[in-house]
DNA sequence: TTAAACTCTATAGTCACTATAGAGTCAATC
DNA sequence: GATTGACTCTATAGTGACTATAGAGTTTAA
C-alpha cells in the first residue's frame, strides 16, 4: 500500500510516516518505479505499536528504545516495566503541578469583577505585585 | 543593574531575558560605554509581571497582550478576565486528559508481572495489537 | 485531455527557551 | 603589570514531535 492508505489506516500523519522514517523509528519500506514508497503489513504492524505509544505519550527516544527490546525476545522485559512506571509517576508530578496552577488562576481570576477599567483590574495588579506560589 | 543581577532578582535567566528583549516583550535597555545592558526599577517591574505570567503558564504572546492592555488604563478589563477563564479552562481539558491517560497506562502496566522475557511480555503484546483507549 | 488527488524532496516554522562558540570587559589577586 | 575568573556581548544551532509550504512529478477518473 502507499503512504496515504498507510497513514489512514494507523491514524498517522503522511508527514509523520516520513518523519518516523527519517529517525528510524521505522525502516524505510521498498519503492515503487516512481519512487513512491510501498508498505506491507509488518510495516503497518510496525507503526501501529508506534501509534499506541504516542496515544500514551511515550516519547520517540523511548519508543526506539522498546522496539530494541523487542528485538531480543529472551530477555527480561523488566526495563518495559520500569518505562511505564516512570510515565505513570511524570503524569503524577504534571496533574500535581496543574492542580496547584489552577488553584493560582482561580485565586487571580477572583480579583476581579467584571466591568472595570484596566486601570483597576485586580488581576493586573496582582500581576505586578504578587509572587503566584509557584 | 546589569543583566546578571536582574537575572538574580527575577529568576529568569540571562539567555531568557535577552530573548524577551528580541521578542519585544520588555524594551530596550539603554547600554553601558562597553555596550552593556543597564537596567533601572522601571525594567525590573516589567520582568517581574512577565515572570509571574509565567509561572502561570501564559504564553509570550499572550503576555504580550495583557502588556499592550496595559498601556490603555481606562479600556474595559473583560480581555484581562476571558484570558484567565480561558486559560483555567485548558487546565482542566488537559488534566481529563491525563486522567485518562493514566488510567490506559497502569491498566497496560498491570498486564506484565516483573521477572518475564521480552517474548511474554503483557505490555509489548498489548502495544502490538489494543488500541489504548485515546 | 484535463483536473483532482496523490506522491516526492527539501526547507522553514512552531514554542520558549537552552547551549555553544568566540570575543570583549571588569575586579581581584599575585 | 599579569593573570585569573566571572561577567558581558552577538550570532547560531538545538530541543521535541511534528506541521506547513514550495515546487515538481504521477496516477486516476471523468
Amino acid at each position: 500500500m502507499k503512504i496515504g492508505e498507510l497513514a489512514k489506516l494507523t491514524g498517522c500523519s503522511v508527514q509523520s510516516i516520513r518523519f518516523y522514517e527519517k529517525e528510524e523509528l521505522i525502516s524505510a519500506p521498498r519503492r515503487s518505479e516512481c519512487n513512491y514508497r510501498l508498505y506491507d503489513q509488518k510495516n503497518l504492524e510496525q507503526l501501529i505499536f508506534i501509534k499506541h505509544c504516542r496515544n500514551l505519550d511515550i516519547t520517540l527516544a523511548e519508543i526506539k528504545q522498546l522496539l530494541n527490546l523487542k528485538q531480543s525476545p529472551e530477555t527480561q522485559c523488566e526495563d518495559v516495566n520500569y518505562l511505564i512506571d516512570e510515565h505513570i509517576k511524570q503524569i503524577n508530578l504534571r496533574m500535581t503541578g496543574l492542580k496547584k496552577l489552577k488553584g493560582s488562576l482561580t485565586d487571580l481570576r477572583s480579583k476581579c469583577r467584571d466591568n472595570q477599567t484596566v486601570k483597576n483590574c485586580g488581576i493586573l495588579q496582582d500581576l505586578l505585585t504578587k509572587p503566584t506560589g509557584q
